[in-house]
DNA sequence: ATCTTGATGTTATATTATAACATATTTGCG
DNA sequence: CGCAAATATGTTATAATATAACATCAAGAT
């Protein structure tokens, strides 16, 4: 009955690949951008990436980014899919950082108004676009 | 020094072709389905549907759908731009409608986190996907 | 008038994603 | 074990979404 909390161990060759392109990538990636760095890995077509991200996706290792159509690593811990509903991200349109966060105020308030509009809630999508500290702050 | 409220009358042969193909939708729209019906009006290429659509973006009549890579037009009276950060959507997975949503408590809510992190918001893109109330009650 | 700006037209191409089908590998179970 | 079912992979082709680059046209300003 121990239920798994890691799916690092379960992961096939190709999961394996994709989901260690992404962890070392300071950033997101497009399908195609892994696809170029998995070549040397035998990797030849996009459906080996597509396929690989469904499932990491899936098993909630990976977001993608609706309004960049990129992907980037979970950056929490152990993001175990049951945060699919429930995760936000702020992605600078300077520097191109993507930041995750989980923010209860905000999950409190999608929630509520999915009920108040009876609408059954399979998933949120929340990006926050702007700039973030650093290049408001230091960089330009 | 009077300023502009509504758009309608700017608009270009283009933009309001556009504008009214999407009007008259009732749903999301993608830019080929838009070039597809624009055909009889003389249109013959992408461009001329985006190019029509980042103006009516821009001015706040017609909402982007990330999630989609569709477009609506804008469901309030006379969306004026100020609302783009400012704007939520229901997206029925099942029967595909949209509702277009202006939510005080999550507007605070996204405001709130992008202060708590320093984040100059300059759009927010939230989408909520599941299943509508119709469709939950009603249909199948 | 002509200059500038914005809109349009057109061809080509880039980027993102999936369909369809064949083969291989793993897993469950009798 | 041996076989069936499910899952993963490989491969080719194509669909769907979006932009680059360049030519022409129309409207307003000085």
């Amino acid at each position: 009955m121990t239920k798994h909390v890691h799916h690092q161990m379960d992961l096939t060759k190709n999961q394996t690949l994709v989901m260690t392109a992404l962890s070392n990538a300071n950033g997101p990636l497009s399908a195609y951008t892994i696809l170029d760095e998995l070549r040397d890995h035998g990797f030849r077509a996009p459906l080996q990436v597509y396929r690989a991200l469904d499932k990491l996706v899936e098993f909630g290792l990976v977001h993608k980014l609706e309004s960049l159509n990129a992907f980037v690593a979970c950056q929490h811990p152990s993001c175990e899919g049951e945060t699919k509903e429930s995760v936000q991200f702020a992605i600078c349109e300077k520097c191109g950082s993507v930041r995750e966060l989980v923010n209860d105020s905000l999950i409190k308030a999608v929630k509520g108004l999915a009920k108040e509009i009876d609408f059954s809630l399979r998933e949120s999508v929340i990006e926050l676009r702007g700039v973030c500290s650093a290049c408001k702050n230091g960089g330009h």
